[in-house]
DNA sequence: GGGCGATGTCATGTC
DNA sequence: ATGACATGACATCGC
């Protein structure tokens, strides 16, 4: 069902996207708002009135441990978890509100208004668990686990903002505040420091317009969590009016870079190629990869290059890419990857509370980001909480290269209807980036295509903006990782050493979820008898195989000690050394599996031969059938039949003397009693099969063991894979960044660049290229093309370095 | 009554 | 050679 579940909201949100790309307004708001159960359901799970079920996993975590799956408490777990994570939250620098709470704030704006002309419906369209508390007061966070994954999101909940998204108390107050009706002192002066620092940036009212924004706002209600973040990115930056990497003003209309906007550089007639290097060089952090990245020769891109003020023309559209959109998809399938890793995870992963104090750790400013990621990851579509955050950094204009701050209300002013695309994401494209001689390749990446679904590469963004925007949604990974790793190693084995403490293992074992067989199991193994090399082997010496000097004196303990625990392994505790534990579980009465293989019925038997031993099956299942075991019938009902043979020859030894003597005592004691052959082939017997079966116990042990160690592989192995995955981002990422900045510089420098009679050269016609020597040249487009295979004798104009 | 898991036992191989 | 151990296969038991 889980799988029907997830594969079904996968399909219906790339449905989504895909009538999304064609202009279909698909307003799911609706849908869920309508209060269709079923779809809802399926969707954002079963709500805890119906089932519960979900949260039998709970069990597994930390908090949720010991609130049974049905309990009602679960709704006051839940609460707790969101008033905690609120707490945690409180050292963050977030706004308590959801990224609702942005749009409000600008709309807002846009009306000069309080935040009260909020809009619900596209807001809480792009917040899945929004719309389930908007009709559904009732719905209580519990109602959340049923979206497949609520570990997930609590797990991490970094994302309280879905906590509280979802809770009813939550909506009260932060869903209250996308009512505009508790907007609280610290929000409205948030909101007009946001609408300040706009109007600082050069933003005019008019950039909210409200017609512009619902025209947005269709497209970032695409239920695609990624495209709509794309969407408010780049809002945001456009919103900013200002390309906050600072490296590269953007025509708002068609994304290009506008050079000629650049005050000053008009003034300035012919700088050197070279000063413009070295400013570039001192201004670009190329960082690790330093070397100034060898150009790359992208002829799509060089050819539609033409970054010009004449023009102004929308280059961005005609660079129409295949690949960045295959590597969109391959990004997002990673996404996906990780986000089914974490699925898959759920039901093992615990949740660990520390996962949040973790997300305490990250970044002040990503961490409502995370959440919202996570929140997205829940399989809800969605989440642009990042605007708000971003609008609340303070002073992020101070990462940009000073140099360009006299750009900033030029540009912030240029009006725009489409939203500005400055970089590719494209990860194909990285391999090639740096390979070859035309620095346009790298500086005119191809723009990508609005509506691609880029997660990792939201290239609109300015540099800190997607920066942190990227690092929050990296980090989320990061958290996610963690969340596996952690919540896996820590919460849950600290929590399963604590059920091995507890008597609630076998109730416990019996909700144990089959998805997550090798947690607990797991947990046991390493809690209660570790690796099959270390505590296997202390507890085989307790067993006592070789220790004769204890073999009598702690006989009592080897049953509980000794060798092979079932009970370890499966159940994690199921101990006989308190039989009357089980009298208080009624439904185990009647386990009478023996598990005795180790007790010392028969040394109690011999050294209190007095005692009743049973002298057939039949008595001891008759005994079984009876129900009212005492003690006494549990030892007589675990009497092994060597020991009833040995008794039934009155062998005057113990059978636990007979297996767990060495050789040299056992020898002696033969021949310290005189007995018969058929006494001696019985002891031998007794004691051959005897130690076989210790054998057998550890033989068993050692399988499971390997299970578990092979199911714990495959757990680091998948948490590798979503480390792996997210360190690609990571550096997808920062060479986007990278090609962000080489872009800008390129542009800052070829706009600089004059003639000798003083006139700049049109960028449709030239290029920057990088010779071999290290020399940057300035060439005719024609020439590059045509001879970008020889080296580049012609116009040596500017030659530099 | 059969399936299934736990356990015991045997046969065999290895050290 | 012998004892201890490991392990696959099968049997038994109880649920």
């Amino acid at each position: 069902m889980l799988y029907l579940k997830k594969y079904f909201t996968e399909g219906l949100i790339q449905f989504t996207i895909l009538l999304s790309l064609i202009g279909v307004r698909v307003d799911v708001d609706t849908y869920l708002n309508n209060q269709l159960p079923p779809l809802r359901e399926i969707i954002l799970g079963p709500s805890s009135a119906y089932t519960q079920t979900q949260f039998h996993n709970l069990r597994n975590t930390l908090d949720g441990y010991g609130i049974h799956p049905k309990s009602v408490d679960l709704d006051h777990f839940f609460t707790t978890r969101r008033l905690l994570n609120q707490v945690r939250q409180l050292d963050r620098l977030s706004v308590p509100s959801t990224e609702l709470n942005t749009w409000l704030v600008h709309r807002d704006s846009e009306t000069v208004v309080s935040p009260s002309s909020q809009s619900g419906p596209s807001i809480t369209l792009e917040n899945g668990a929004g719309l389930e508390d908007v009709n559904n007061p009732d719905a209580t966070p519990a109602m959340r686990g049923g979206s497949g994954a609520p570990e997930s999101t609590y797990n991490l909940n970094a994302a309280d903002s879905s906590l509280g998204a979802v809770a009813p108390e939550g909506n009260q107050e932060q869903g209250g505040r996308d009512g505009n009706d508790d907007l609280t002192k610290e929000d409205i002066d948030l909101i007009d420091i946001l609408w300040r620092q706009d109007i600082d940036l050069g933003a005019g009212r008019e950039v909210f317009n409200y017609s512009n924004r619902q025209k947005e706002n269709e497209e970032e209600q695409k239920p695609n969590p990624h495209e709509s973040k794309d969407g408010n990115e780049e809002q945001e930056s456009w919103r900013n009016g200002v390309n906050l990497q600072g490296v590269q003003p953007v025509d708002g209309e068609t994304g290009e870079s506008i050079p000629e906007q650049l005050p000053g550089i008009g003034s300035q007639t012919s700088l050197s190629l070279q000063e413009c290097l070295r400013l570039l060089e001192a201004t670009f952090p190329f960082g690790e990869e330093s070397e100034f990245p060898a150009p790359v020769v992208n002829r799509e891109i060089v050819s539609n290059e033409a970054p010009s003020t004449s023009q102004g023309l929308p280059l961005a559209p005609l660079l129409p890419s295949a690949e960045p959109q295959l590597d969109l998809e391959q990004q997002w399938q990673d996404i996906m990857a990780i986000m089914e890793l974490q699925a898959m995870e759920v039901n093992n992963t615990s949740v660990p509370t520390n996962s949040s104090s973790v997300n305490g750790t990250t970044g002040t400013v990503e961490s409502n980001t995370v959440g919202n990621f996570e929140l997205s990851t829940g399989s809800t579509p969605v989440n642009q909480d990042v605007s708000l955050h971003q609008a609340s950094l303070p002073s992020c204009s101070q990462d940009f290269p000073q140099i360009f701050n006299p750009q900033l209300d030029s540009i912030s002013i240029t009006p725009r209807t489409t939203l500005p695309r400055l970089s590719s994401s494209n990860s194909s494209n990285i391999n090639s980036t740096f390979g070859t001689t035309n620095l346009t390749g790298i500086f005119l990446p191809p723009h990508i295509n609005s509506s691609s679904n880029n997660i990792t590469s939201t290239p609109i963004l300015p540099d800190p903006f997607s920066t942190l925007l990227e690092e929050s949604m990296l980090d989320e990974i990061s958290l996610l990782d963690l969340a596996m790793e952690e919540g896996f190693s820590q919460a849950q084995a600290s929590q399963l050493e604590d059920e091995l403490d507890s008597d609630s293992g076998l109730s416990l074992d019996s909700s144990h979820s089959p998805a997550s067989p090798s947690s607990s199991e797991t947990s046991c193994s390493s809690a209660a008898s570790s690796s099959s090399t270390s505590a296997t082997f202390s507890e085989e010496g307790a067993v006592g195989y070789s220790t004769d000097s204890e073999v009598t004196t702690v006989e009592p303990e080897e049953g509980a000690v000794g060798g092979y625990q079932p009970g370890y392994s499966k159940l994690c505790r199921m101990s006989y050394q308190d039989p009357s534990q089980f009298h208080s579980l009624p439904h185990l009465d009647s386990i009478s599996h023996n598990h005795t293989y180790n007790l010392p019925l028969s040394s109690a038997f011999a050294e209190h031969p007095e005692l009743p031993i049973p002298t057939g099956k039949k008595n001891v299942r008759d005994k079984h059938n009876s129900k009212l075991q005492t003690h006494q019938d549990l030892l007589d009902k675990h009497a092994s039949r060597d020991e009833r043979r040995a008794r039934a020859m009155k062998i005057p030894f113990s059978n636990e003397k007979i297996i767990n003597l060495p050789v040299e005592e056992f020898n002696e004691l033969l021949a310290k009693h005189h007995l018969s052959e058929p006494q001696l082939a019985l002891i031998r017997d007794i004691r051959r099969r005897g130690k076989n079966k210790m054998a057998a116990q550890n033989c068993r042990k050692r399988k499971l063991d390997t299970i578990i160690n092979l199911e714990q592989g495959v757990h680091d192995l998948r948490r590798d894979k979503a480390r792996l995955l997210k360190e690609k981002m990571e550096f997808i990422r920062s060479i986007r960044q990278m090609k962000q900045k080489v872009q800008s510089l390129y542009q800052e420098v070829f706009s600089q660049l004059r003639d000798e009679e003083g006139r700049p050269y049109p960028p449709s016609e030239y290029s920057l290229q990088y010779s071999a020597d290290g020399s940057v040249l300035i060439m005719p487009r024609c020439v590059t093309t045509a001879e970008q295979n020889r080296k580049p004798e012609k116009k040596q104009k500017d030659k530099k370095k």
